[in-house]
RNA sequence: GUGAACGUAGCUCAGUUGGCAGAGCACUGGGUUGUGGCCCCAGCGGUCGGGGGUUCAAGUCCCCUCGUUCACCCCA
């Protein structure tokens, strides 16, 4: 295959470049979150990035947007059919039926950071390759356990001071209520047909529940009159619910009842929850899950209840940044070496060798700078120390030892410098 | 997939009714024969996103295309 055009190669639509001075917010929203998890007693999990299609058509749902038109999907040179992760629910799924975790003690608590693909539209907090952490928790039914994963979120969110989110609520019913349910919202949407715009008409008989997130104005005025889940829960659900409400007023977890909020994986039931941030725009959703009851069981594993979410890394950084000012920087390093003759590069060189053998971060010219423009790039590194060597220092077997923020200046040993910048480096503050 | 706006130097952006492609920042050198930040001077840096068309002449007008952004949809 051959390429003559002379069109540029940029990263694929709707990926972007993570460079080295963006590295240090990521690092330490991941450490932050790594101590979280830590303190609520999850474990890390990783998995493939690709999966056997079918993980995802049967665990996420036929019906779903991400399955119907958002997979990138592709046949192996075995001619198997391979889709690039979507969502970690499915696959964290797999891997608990896959290493028998029914049988260790219950329930299995997992966190993941992974990448995540989907075949979308890109716009700002929205790329077809995203990053998202996440929680999955399985084999327990108890509503305690859904108010710990929210609440295993929300301590996220405190922990990196992410704050204006607000935490909706749900509860999508079970087996036993949502069926008549949703039955009884399909009647009450016939009647209303010629109200409803083209996309609820067909929402109608496809996903019923879906159109109460749709914006059309008089869609909204018609659904105000419809049943509403919340109302029609059978008994289990509603006491599941009360309980998950008392155990997030427990943890002082605030939060709004929502009965439209519909999320788009079919294998919620009952608990769903999302955060949203207002600093966000359109796309507000920073974090959002609940429980799926039925998943494990629907992949081929033990009947198994599940409860779980992710959270965009993407859109929690963009919130953060919009929010507050004072994020974490690259550190800069400990000492800047500057030579002012062409004899005195091998000395800053091994100068360099030393201070990186002791843990410092040295720098050094590999430009043939000016003096001047190696003072430069030392100001620029933001470094404590200068360390400058010509002439005289060779003479005297000594190095200059310049504070940069200050200017004054030492002449010292070797032995000296690499001490003061090591002690300045390493002491207490 | 749909609609709208925008693509000019590494970055942020000017560029008039079509008439020699610019500024600030950044980068390099110098002003200071051994010293950064402030200031001054000079330099480097451009397929004007790409392709086609109209025109004596296109960054500018028209068409197509790619990308970005915003929104719909959906999600994180």
């Amino acid at each position: 295959m051959s390429d003559v055009s002379s069109e540029p190669i940029l990263a694929p639509k709707g990926t972007y470049d993570i460079l080295p001075e963006n590295q240090a917010v990521r690092r330490w929203l991941l450490g932050t979150a790594e101590e979280v998890f830590r303190c609520y007693g999850y474990g890390r999990l990783d998995t493939p990035m690709f999966e056997e299609t079918r993980l995802f058509s049967r665990g996420v749902g036929e019906s779903t947007d991400i399955v119907r038109k958002e997979m990138y999907t592709f046949l192996d040179y075995g001619g198997r059919s391979m889709t690039l992760r979507p969502e970690g629910t499915a696959p964290a799924a797999r891997v608990f039926v896959e290493h028998g975790m029914h049988t260790r003690p219950l329930p299995v608590k997992v966190w993941y950071h992974w990448p995540m693909f989907r075949y979308e539209s890109p716009q700002s907090g929205r790329y077809r390759q995203h990053h998202q952490l996440g929680v999955e928790a399985f084999g327990s039914d108890s509503p305690e356990l859904d108010a710990e994963v929210i609440g295993v979120l929300a301590a996220l969110y405190r922990a990196i001071g992410l704050e204006g989110v607000d935490l909706r609520l749900n509860s999508m019913g079970c087996r036993v209520c949502r069926g008549p349910y949703t039955q009884r919202l399909r009647v009450f949407l016939r009647d209303h047909e010629e109200e409803l715009c083209g996309e609820c008409r067909e929402r109608t008989e496809l996903n019923p529940l879906r159109t109460f997130d749709c914006k059309v104005p008089f869609c909204r005025e018609v659904l105000e009159g419809a049943p509403r889940l919340v109302d029609d829960l059978c008994p289990g659900c509603t006491a599941h619910h009360e309980v998950v409400r008392r155990y997030l007023q427990l943890q002082g977890i605030t939060y709004i009842e929502d009965h439209r909020l519909v999320r788009g994986m079919d294998y919620y039931t009952r608990t769903t929850f999302e955060f949203q941030s207002a600093a966000l725009g359109a796309q507000s959703g920073v974090g959002g899950g609940g429980r799926y009851d039925n998943l494990v069981e629907a992949i081929g594993g033990p009947p198994t209840p599940g409860v779980g979410w992710g959270s965009g890394v993407e859109r929690i950084l963009l919130a953060l940044s919009r929010l507050q000012t004072d994020l974490p920087q690259a550190r800069p390093p400990a000492a800047y070496l500057v030579a002012l003759i062409q004899e005195a590069r091998e000395t800053v060189f091994l100068l360099a060798d030393r201070l990186r053998r002791r843990g410092l971060a040295a720098e050094l010219d590999f430009q043939g700078r000016s003096v001047k423009g190696q003072m430069k790039q030392a100001n620029r590194s933001e470094a404590r120390y200068a360390v400058i060597v010509g002439e005289e220092e060779l003479a005297a077997d000594r190095v200059t030892l310049r504070d940069l923020a200050h200017g004054e200046e030492r002449r010292v040993s070797m032995d000296e410098a690499t001490e003061v910048i090591a002690e300045a480096e390493e002491g207490p503050k």
